[in-house]
DNA sequence: CAGTGGTCTAGACCACTTG
DNA sequence: AAGTGGTCTAGACCACTGA
């Protein structure tokens, strides 16, 4: 956290670059240590104390720091970091391997699917089945759908580019489900389960930011392999 | 959204006055409709761009609009506002019915309590369990723990109180884990659920924002009756 | 009392899209 | 060329905390 000057713009914003290097600073600190007040901040960084203030507000709210009216920033626990570790596709940093089971489009698709993509009951529709591995370890499994209206012949070709899930997280809005049942048996000794054995599934659905269903994903999780966890 | 004079501070910043008006005034549009420009709201409002902007930030953030870089902000589809509907006690507008089954400090708990809690094992602990009804109808049954020296004599003799949620949610952090199971036979009947059926238990661990544990939750929820759903 | 975070202003420039 | 959202500045006042 030294005085440097910021003239040099990467195209990044200033707020940006601040934030990071606060991140940085902040990495080595002791939970609850207080860190230097807003003014001193901003003049450590040559920065106008809005400009400060909006890096360690994004810092706040991801639960990097917390803040005491009239008292001062502080370094948060790093428990309390914000994360929705939910399904494998939609992790920020997933490190998974994925092995496709099949693909196919097809005409007609379950009704749950038809309803949550909005479509009609004859439209053409793509299914991807995966199994998702950590270091070999199956973790889930997932069955994606999405209308072929909505895929490109060029996304259709470049199917691995298409399943990068990261593109679509950011630029538009998730809704999950939790569902509790029984590995369904088809998939039972795939995830190495017995039969009988309760799991999460969790449905996942990606709109566009104008609310147009976009991809639909039913996530049969291995409740050891795949712990289910937010930090909000 | 007409253009009134914001002199009359009710101890409410100007900028959430305005992201209720705004609010008001979306709530009649369809999705998608584009509303004015920043530069245009802040005249009608009588406010700088700035505070206009932190009231559209929020409203976006909270899933009420959403922006298109050098096009515009829009109203967003209803089904994209963000929510986070999991727990009935740490829900925002709760208006369940509890029916405490039984309350006792003991000493000695279960070891993922005192995990959890970061406590000794001669530790004296309150556990408060209760029956969540929504209109008579059993959603969920809550076991609560917290450790009995973080409870003050006061708080103890108003219970109810206490066990308002609502409090701590705001100023603290929630980690929440999912683990699916069957449902455990003493609860089965309350709940009115067959023995092995499946469900989600919802861990709830609340923190300070010094990172301390303050109240841990074991929710096993209904599979019908509560739905476990987040919108991000 | 000095210091804190919270709010607010009235400008400014930028990159970009759209007619 | 006009309009958009995104960023940034250099000030200001407030209510509150804590020594």
């Amino acid at each position: 956290m030294n005085a440097k000057r910021y003239c040099m713009d990467m195209k990044k914003p200033i707020y940006q670059q601040i934030k990071e290097e606060l991140q940085a600073y902040i990495e080595g600190l002791a939970a609850n240590t207080p860190i230097p007040g807003e003014r001193e901040l901003a003049a450590r960084f040559h920065v106008s104390r809005m400009t400060l203030r909006k890096a360690v507000a994004q810092l706040e709210q991801e639960g990097y720091l917390y803040r005491e009216m009239n008292r001062g920033t502080f370094v948060a626990d790093k428990k309390l970091r914000k994360q929705a570790n939910i399904v494998p596709s939609l992790e920020a940093d997933h490190c998974y391997r994925y092995k496709v089971l099949y693909f196919d489009i097809k005409e007609r698709s379950e009704s749950d699917v038809q309803y949550n993509l909005e479509i009609a009951f004859d439209e053409y529709i793509l299914r991807v089945v995966r199994l998702v591995l950590n270091e070999n370890i199956p973790v889930c499994i997932e069955e994606i759908y999405c209308a072929r209206k909505n895929i490109s012949d060029e996304q259709l070709g470049n199917l691995n580019a298409f399943l990068n899930m990261d593109q679509y997280t950011q630029k538009g809005s998730i809704r999950q489900t939790f569902l509790p049942m029984m590995i369904p048996t088809q998939y039972a000794s795939l995830l190495h389960l017995k039969i009988n054995t309760p799991i999460i599934r969790v449905d996942s659905l990606i709109h566009k930011k104008d609310g147009r269903p976009f991809i639909y994903i039913k996530s049969y999780n291995h409740p050891e392999m795949k712990r289910i966890e937010i930090t909000i």
